[in-house]
Formats: C-alpha cells, structure tokens, sequence
DNA sequence: TATAAGATACATTTCAGAAGCACCTATTTT
DNA sequence: AAAATAGGTGCTTCTGAAATGTATCTTATA
C-alpha cells in the first residue's frame, strides 16, 4: 500500500512553493530538483501539470521559475492525492475489465475497501496546504481533526 | 494506490474455505486456482502463509486439502490486510533508511498520511470475513456500520 | 548573443510483484 | 508396493508501471 512518488514529489513542490512565497526571485525546477536530490526532467512534468491545474504560474527564461497560485489554505490535500493517483483499484475486483471474479456479485469486499478508501481521503480531504507547513495554527489544528475521529472498534483476534 | 494481489488472494481463499466450510472434502488450492484463473504455484504460497498463521489446516495427499480453522466472524479483515500487506511507506519520508527529504522536520505530511492510513484500516477493522459474504445480517451490518461515519468535511475548491 | 529557464518527446532503466518450473514430501487408494 | 493425489520448497523468469535519462526546442533576460 502506498503511494507514487508522483503524488509525493507534487505535494513536496507544493510546500516548497509555499514555504518561499515571501522571496524576491520565484523557485526554480532545478532548485527543487537538487534540494530533494529528484531527477530535473522527472520534477519537469510534475510542474508542468501543476501548472496545467493552474495551482502553479510558471515563467520561461532568466529569472523565471514557478510561483503559488493559490493560498496554500485552499489548496486541499485531498484533491490533490485524488489528481495525482491514478489507479484506484485497490482489488482485481474494482475494475470491471480486468475483474474475472466469480464471487463479486456475492461478496461485499468490493464495498468495504471503497469504504476505507473513502475513510482514508476523509482525512486527507480535512488537510490543506498550509496545514502541513508547521505552526502553532496548523498542529492546533491537527489536533483538534485527530479528536473527531470516531473510536477504534474492538478488534476481533487474530492467530 | 493499491494493495498486492496477493492480499487480494488472501481474502478471496478465505471467503472460498468460507463459502465451502459445510461440504465433505476440503477445497484444494488446484480448485481454487482454477476458480479464481490464478497460477497454482502463486496461490500455494498464500496458502502457506495462511496455514503459518494458523488460519488454514491443510492436509496432503488423497482427499487433503485446506480447512478454516478459524470462525469467519472471528476473522478481522483489517488484520489479514495489515498482515499481508508489506510495504506501508506512503511516501519517501516514511522509511528512516531512504528518506532524504529536508522538510522532514518542518512539514506535517508524514503524520497526516498516516491518521488517514489509519482511518482506512479503521473501517476494516469493523469488518470480519463473514461480513464479506452476502446475506441479510452482514447486509444490516455494513449499512449501520457506514451510518456511523463521520461527515465529510467541506473540500475547499481546487482549480 | 550568450545564458538561464521551462517545454516536449522519446528512450531507457529499474524493481517489486507475479508467475513459472522442477522437484520433494506426505497420504490415501488399489 | 505402486499409483495417484495433494501440499511444500526453492529457485528462476517475466512483466509492467514507475521512474529516470537524453536530446532538442522555445522563451526570456542580461
């Protein structure tokens, strides 16, 4: 279970971005790329399409580079993990090409997996941007989310 | 975001031993393997895995074959995902060993993913195997179980 | 006009996951 | 005892998505 690097670089663009809003000459790819020792042309298309989603502004040529968009409080983590990950078939099951199950008409596993998929987004879908940067708003924040989760069901053993 | 086939496997025996737990022989994994189309030799090591587990008793020879040893609603879904499943580093600076990340220390991404890794096996962790196979009880039981549920946050817009 | 920076297309590499293969061991039936 | 059935084990090989690399182009600035 995880996630792409894709999805992982994106977000770590992002708060790059957003931890150097404040300066002078906007970030550059290669910047980003050498900080988080990423491949430059890799890190490319992942700007590229964050510039696609119009969250990033990009500009050619010297002094160029790539600026926020949009308040890192209204970029939501959520989406992005959606926009980013592109296969969502957790289970053969899920998608109805490949599916050679005989037993989904007759088994719930389908539901319940897109259940706790749904339940790991709610989390995500909670968080923003801004969130992930650390300050005292955000952790309290955080802390607050974490004590709405419902209780942990008792948990039936298991050899 | 998926989860292996072989945790895919790993439940699909279980429901099948579920399914079949009444009849005089025991199912054997040649059957299996040819219910589901998967390779024999793949499937034998999942059930290997599960007999390691004590979940399956499997016999050899004429008439052997695999026997749940364990009452279906006694079986946690959540526990065999979280058992088969290896690899649970979402992103790179899960992994102590090959995290290279800067922001470590600054960013709260790592904690976020995993409340919501958490969330997501929360919801299987209210789930057993005989909540997989379709009837009425498990049928009610799903239904309440979503019920309780928390509401989904407000999802700021994303362009 | 030299340099810095992003844009794009295509090729290549990597690696976990999956599958295959060969042979071994155990049990039951005839 | 022999044959047939069934699981057990230790390799090797295959595969496809993900990741990376290379080359070349466009754009902008000093």
């Amino acid at each position: 279970m995880r996630l792409t690097q894709w999805t992982d670089y994106t977000l770590r663009v992002l708060m790059y971005c957003a931890a150097n809003e404040g300066r002078e000459n906007p970030v550059t790819i290669s910047e980003v790329a050498d900080s988080y020792s990423i491949s430059r042309s890799h890190l490319t298309k992942i700007v590229q399409e964050l510039a696609a989603r119009s969250l990033l502004e990009t500009t050619r040529g010297r002094g160029g580079g790539m600026r926020l968009m949009v308040p890192a409080h209204n970029i939501n983590v959520g989406a992005i993990v959606r926009a980013t990950e592109t296969d969502f078939n957790l289970v053969e099951c899920f998608d109805p090409v490949t599916n050679q199950c005989r037993l989904s008409s007759q088994c719930r596993l389908r539901s319940v997996l897109e259940e706790a998929m749904e339940s790991f987004f709610k989390v995500l879908d909670g968080v923003t941007l801004a969130d992930l940067m650390v300050d005292e708003t955000s952790a309290q924040q955080l802390i607050s989310f974490t004590r709405t989760q419902r209780p942990v069901p008792d948990l039936p053993v298991l050899g």
